[in-house]
DNA sequence: CTGGATTGATCCATAAATTGGGCATTATAG
DNA sequence: CTATAATGCCCAATTTATGGATCAATCCAG
């Protein structure tokens, strides 16, 4: 008697996180990485490597990307080195704008 | 007796869940919806939705994708419609290279 | 300044994920 | 073809995340 106990996902969730599996198996076996191999050197199971290989929702975002980068995946940056850069653009956007967007008026200080 | 994370992850990994959960932030912000709005329309609770936006590494991967899609984030993705050809796509791949890739070295250079 | 709304953070019961093992199936090598 | 390795999947025990409630701090409009 297991519960199904689904969470509701939207399509493109769903889709986006068996992409991401099917990104994470396909860099994998390029690099002629066996599934243990990946989940050792990631501090995880084989079941879960499997799991997130697989694109369930239900696996950590931690443990999926630390596959992702182990198997050579890039997530969001196109050079590796730009990921720091998108950190610190977001969190520039994030005090240049705090929430004064939900004034409706979209002005800016034009200090600095 | 707080718990700091428990499983190791590299800097890449964390710093991709991060930086996800400041992409979600600064989205959500500009479409000037609020923390609480996000997660009943996720389904998932307020404290969910924010540690994900924390960039926690343990929170499940389909709920943070699932806050992406609904504040607006393409994730992998240029155009909506591309999700589908990626998947196809990374598919087709996936069935013409089977695990003959295996055939060689196991040698592998990891660098990053 | 003042009040209402939002956020950030904590604690706890419980639902769910993760693990480790075993075993069947499939792929690969020889 | 045969042996071996890798995968896929199931189960029980354990660990962990999650939801819900609550409170302090901050934000923002009037």
């Amino acid at each position: 008697m297991v519960k199904p106990a689904q969470r509701s996902h939207s399509r493109h969730a769903r889709e986006a996180v068996e992409l991401l599996g099917l990104m994470i198996r396909n860099a994998r076996i390029e690099r002629k990485l066996t599934v243990a191999d990946v989940a050792e050197r990631a501090g995880i199971s084989r079941g879960l490597m499997h799991r997130i290989e697989k694109g369930e929702t239900g696996s950590s975002i931690g443990a999926a990307f630390e596959v992702a980068a182990i198997v050579g995946l890039r997530l969001f940056e196109p050079e590796t080195t730009t990921l720091n850069r998108h950190l610190s653009m977001e969190l520039n956007r994030l005090t240049l704008l705090p929430q004064s967007v939900r004034t409706g008026t979209t002005k800016v200080k034009d200090d600095f």
